[in-house]
DNA sequence: GAGCACTGC
């Protein structure tokens, strides 16, 4: 590569970047709320906001991350008052970490002992009382289970939805949900905290009718710091090579900071490291400027172990600069502090279900506008920053506005069976924030019928209601069910809680990944994957459940804890029903066939070019190379497949 | 012979 060297006072690296042209005005990653034009107001005391929540229903808050909404805003409502006579205060996050965090740092802000006056509950771990807890910090796919104990949700005063904006499945159901209780128990207050471009839907969704009288928005103001946005001129064709060129190139002119780059996938980051690696000999060999610090790039992807993932926490040595390469997982579930420069490729993956074929596929795809302000505004947390777009200007101007919810692109077997254990009936009725699309919602109903969970005129059966409880798939559910008349009880918890975890084998690339792939093999079992998952179950625990033992035999330790709590979880929900926990006692056949009750619906049949014929539909399928039937004739020339997927393997 | 965005109950 050749090396180019700016001018210093320029915004900097990206071949011909003319300042003039393509940097667009500094602007603050979080600004008013405008409607038509105008401005709506920004509210700076507290008694403000607590007018409006007293005042209206609704009310959708705008605000940057860190402005202190999720920690401070439940604060003012519990000296409000909004806690008192045995009422709580909820607040829900997209993720269990930051419902986690989020509560431990409100517990010390008010000086209380965790789990009492202010809680969490997430899946797997409840730190509240049902006395004391004032504040509660939850998952919102927690809150919204928990509507199908109380459908009103009758201990809550004020239920704030935080991160609104990222608009992940539950989020959804629980707005929609949220709406419906607000009809019959108008004391409940709703606050709705959203990024600045989605506050306006958020407020037409819960004031387009005339029963929902009352909503409002407001900003609150926080503090930020200008991110300056450099465009490249040209459409490039390598982002990844680009990407690289960009950070060392930032590395030559700017003062310090550190740079976190955007790229797709796993390979997209290890290319852009091996591209780095090529660079960083010149280090010692140029005569660099007096800017030029040491480059430390590190990947970061939600595919790291823990221990991986704490090297990129660490600050760097002085002199030092660190260089995240990362997944969207740094757009929101991560947050690195001291970021000063921000490289976008303007993609991101995204999984897609197709109802029509049933089949899930990874696409890439342009980011929204959104995702792009959240993205730059990474750069600006701690200092002013500079956020660096691999895409002309025109390009980010014709990006969609927000990314398009998880509702419309996902399996809604799962969702609408909740919504059926909730007594809505009538789907096309409830009120969606974004509707599902219709062949999505057919298909589910088509599927819930096939298995016995509906019944002719769509409404739950008995067994239906008792799978809606239970917090796995419909298939797996109905194989739990079932294994009490095939006396495998023991084996199915395991295979379901397994099957429910992902990324269980560890198989690194080149020389490591050999050895991993013959320990993988000591668990195999001739019967399938399924049978495997059970055996490196069964290891795991016989050997003492340490992580050790998982890093030589090829295991995530990680993946494997996790499988622990779902079997336990599960094994729960299978003593209220009053299934046997018994073991099959090495008959596979049983268990075959228990497997096969629950998911008789994904049967494949074994061709002779090595390929499959699916049941359903008779389509061409091949055996994903993480399968342990990849290099397997099956027995008896039939299989059950966990699930479809387009892969970009071509024929 | 071929592949792994990210969450959540």
């Amino acid at each position: 590569m050749s090396l180019t060297f700016w001018k210093p006072g320029t915004a900097g690296p990206g071949s011909n970047l003319d300042r003039a042209s393509e940097v667009e005005e500094t602007f603050l990653p979080y600004a008013p709320v405008q409607r038509q034009g105008e401005q709506l107001p920004i509210f700076k005391h507290r008694r403000n906001l607590l007018y409006c929540v007293e005042k209206y229903g609704v009310v959708i808050v705008v605000g940057q991350t860190g402005c202190g909404k999720t920690t401070q805003l439940p604060q003012y409502l519990l000296q409000a008052g909004w806690a008192d006579e045995g009422h709580v205060i909820a607040c829900t996050q997209p993720r269990r970490i930051a419902a986690t965090s989020v509560a431990t740092r409100v517990s010390e802000e008010l000086g209380t002992k965790l789990g009492d006056e202010v809680g969490y509950t997430i899946r797997f771990e409840d730190v509240s009382s049902k006395e004391k807890t004032r504040i509660l910090y939850m998952t919102d796919g927690m809150l919204f289970r928990e509507t199908l104990v109380d459908p009103l949700l009758s201990r809550y005063s004020v239920i704030m939805v935080d991160e609104a904006h990222e608009r992940s499945v539950y989020t959804d159901l629980l707005l929609g949900i949220l709406k419906k209780i607000r009809k019959k128990r108008p004391s409940l207050r709703i606050i709705v905290s959203s990024a600045t471009l989605d506050a306006i839907n958020f407020l037409d969704y819960f004031s387009q009718d005339r029963s929902s009288e009352k909503a409002t928005i407001v900003s609150l103001e926080g503090r930020t710091y200008p991110v300056e946005v450099a465009y490249i001129q040209e459409p490039i064709e390598d982002f990844v090579r680009k990407a690289a060129e960009v950070v060392w190139n930032i590395n030559l002119q700017q003062g310090p900071g550190d740079i976190l780059v955007f790229l797709t996938g796993r390979e997209d980051i290890e290319r852009c490291l091996d591209e780095l690696a090529e660079m960083l000999p010149t280090q010692a060999t140029y005569r660099l400027p007096s800017t030029a610090m040491r480059l430390l790039p590190l990947p970061l992807h939600a595919g790291l172990t823990t221990e991986e993932q704490l090297h990129i926490f660490q600050s760097a040595a002085s002199g030092t600069r660190k260089a995240i390469i990362s997944t969207n997982v740094a757009e929101a579930s991560v947050t690195i502090e001291g970021i000063k420069f921000v490289v976008d490729c303007g993609f991101v993956k995204i999984r897609i279900f197709n109802p029509t074929t049933a089949l899930a596929s990874l696409a890439t795809v342009p980011i929204s506008v959104a995702s792009a302000t959240q993205r730059a505004g990474r750069a600006g947390r701690t200092s002013p920053g500079i956020c660096y777009r691999l895409y002309p200007i025109a390009v980010f101007k014709a990006l969609p506005m927000t990314t398009s919810p998880e509702i419309t692109r996902t399996d809604m077997t799962t969702p609408i069976l909740q919504l059926k254990s909730l007594g809505i009936d009538d789907l096309m009725k409830f009120d969606w924030v974004s509707s599902p699309p219709a062949e999505s919602v057919l298909r589910a109903l088509e599927g819930l019928h096939a298995s016995g969970m509906i019944d002719d005129n769509g409404r739950l059966t008995p067994i239906g209601e008792r799978v809606s409880e239970c917090p796995v798939e419909v298939g797996i559910a109905r194989m739990l069910f079932r294994s009490k008349d095939y006396h495998c009880g023991e084996e199915i918890l395991t295979i379901a809680a397994m099957t429910t975890v992902q990324d269980v084998f560890v198989i690194p690339d080149g020389a490591a990944g050999a050895l991993a792939e013959l320990e993988r093999r000591k668990f195999t079992a001739e019967e399938g994957d399924h049978f495997t998952l059970l055996n490196a179950y069964n290891a795991f625990t016989k050997y003492g459940r340490s992580s050790g033992w998982c890093k030589s035999h090829a295991l995530s330790f990680r993946a494997m804890s996790r499988a622990v709590s779902i079997r336990s979880q599960l094994k729960k929900y299978m003593q209220r029903f009053n299934l046997p926990i018994e073991s099959c006692e090495g008959d596979s056949k049983r268990l075959s066939r228990c497997l096969v009750s629950g998911y008789w619906r994904n049967g494949a049949r074994w061709t002779a070019d090595g390929t499959y014929r699916s049941v359903r539909g008779d389509m061409v399928l091949h055996v994903h190379p993480t399968s342990v039937l990849f290099t397997r004739k099956p027995r008896t020339g039939w299989v059950v497949f966990h699930e479809m997927e387009e892969t970009k393997k071509t024929q």
